[in-house]
DNA sequence: ATATTCCGAAAAATGTAGATTGTTGGAAGG
DNA sequence: CCTTCCAACAATCTACATTTTTCGGAATAT
């Protein structure tokens, strides 16, 4: 299956439709947007606009504007006359990533909990109990792990939600996504076992709805932390090979 | 003199220049930033494509793609099929930038601070004296105050630079951009006389050289503080007109 | 009479095709 | 071995075609 009959099949269930009224340039950049995520356009690699094009059943020139969306939110970079590519990942920038997410999220975390309100502590409990609920999916199993994905980030941003500044959510969103590549990248190449998350995002939602801050910046921080260790065993696998 | 006649007649003085190899859609880029910050675009005014492509003597094409870029960094609203806009100030977005402002610019002070190196010292130092030997001109003096706001954005940068995540200067630096609109905007309405800010920058210059982290970041907050409360005055003028 | 809905022309956004400009990589010459 | 030049390739831009929205006025309902 190509992956323009994919996104064929996909308008028809009605997910990610181009028929709901989208233009061609939103169409493609959110498709791109998802392969770039999901590494299924692989980190370094050049995005030709014809072959973009082509992967996408569009003009270039909705390429062209998807790639200029992606390239002010670092998703591909931009090189003036030469085109556009998918950024390289590197332990360097994942450490920088994690160190600049854990201080952005434990502020807006802070300010959530100073803000709290009873519909925020119920999105974040109930946010919690859907992610719990969901498998994470191996590659093993058949691969896609999106729906996990879909719930991380729900809880995750239900967190941050009450936090009084949007602009702060959009940053912390913006590094959910680069956070994502370097997830994806691990699933591929996994070799250990996953930890159980579950036990981690319970100790952050209880602490969180306890009003503790401290402890729930301390467990939010850990659990980021904690992904960075492992994939950094798992990327120094990688470069050595 | 034309919009167009000044882009020429930078183009010769090199600064700004569409010489110096970048593409249309660069160009029209920066100049669309340019004039968006600086308020000679009104928030809220649409920007059709045709109007803009003619302002800066562009195609269509090239445009789009400038406002696709600006889409993404929140410098221009993007409406599905019905074309683009100036974002809207408003006091509500100024406190919720401000707010967040702090919080990061306040981090990222804090940690370049516990990463002092020489380098970074010095050009603390020197940038805070270019700052400090540039007038603020007010519009009434002929207006052009670009100047001191390149020294002034130079300075905080340099305050910044050594917090070791290039994402959160990116982030510190989207805002500044947003605040500038603010000041571009409060300028053109001034009535009270500009405060002295040199003596506000000496503080937290002096407090991050002496290494004293909380003075300096109480400096920093302070500063943006007061700019709030300037701004919110002669908003709220505006608004009761 | 007033408000609402329904055309259809005009305006504007979006998309396509192909012309133009710039980059690249390798062969020819110094 | 280092430049220079050229052809092929790719990015960028222009011009125009297509699609969508907007808006004024006529027709209909209240």
């Amino acid at each position: 299956m190509t992956l323009v009959d994919q996104a064929l099949a996909e308008s028809k269930t009605g997910e990610g439709s181009r028929a709901e009224k989208v233009t061609t340039a939103t169409f493609v950049y959110q498709h791109l947007r998802r392969d770039i995520l999901k590494g299924e356009l692989k980190p370094g690699q050049k995005l030709q606009i014809d072959q973009v094009a082509a992967r996408y059943s569009a003009g270039t020139n909705p390429v062209r504007e998807a790639l200029n969306r992606l390239s002010s939110e670092r998703l591909v970079d931009r090189h003036e006359q030469r085109g556009f590519s998918v950024p390289q990942l590197s332990l360097e920038s994942l450490r920088e990533l994690v160190k600049t997410r854990c201080w952005l999220e434990a502020k807006a975390l802070e300010e959530s909990i100073a803000n709290r309100t009873q519909a925020w502590e119920d999105n974040v409990i109930l946010t919690y109990h859907r992610l719990s609920r969901t498998k994470v999916r191996l590659p093993e199993d058949g691969g896609d792990n999106s729906e996990w994905e879909i719930k991380h980030r729900a809880f995750h941003n239900a967190l941050i939600a009450a936090c009084g500044s949007s602009l702060l959510i959009n940053y912390c969103n913006e590094m959910m996504d680069h956070a994502e590549r370097y997830r994806y990248i691990s699933m591929i190449i996994a070799t250990t076992p996953r930890r159980d998350s579950n036990e981690e995002h319970r100790l952050i939602m209880e602490a969180t709805i306890d009003g503790n801050v401290e402890l729930a910046k301390e467990h939010l921080v850990s659990q980021y932390q904690t992904t960075l260790r492992l994939l950094e065993e798992q990327l120094e696998i990688v470069g050595a090979a």
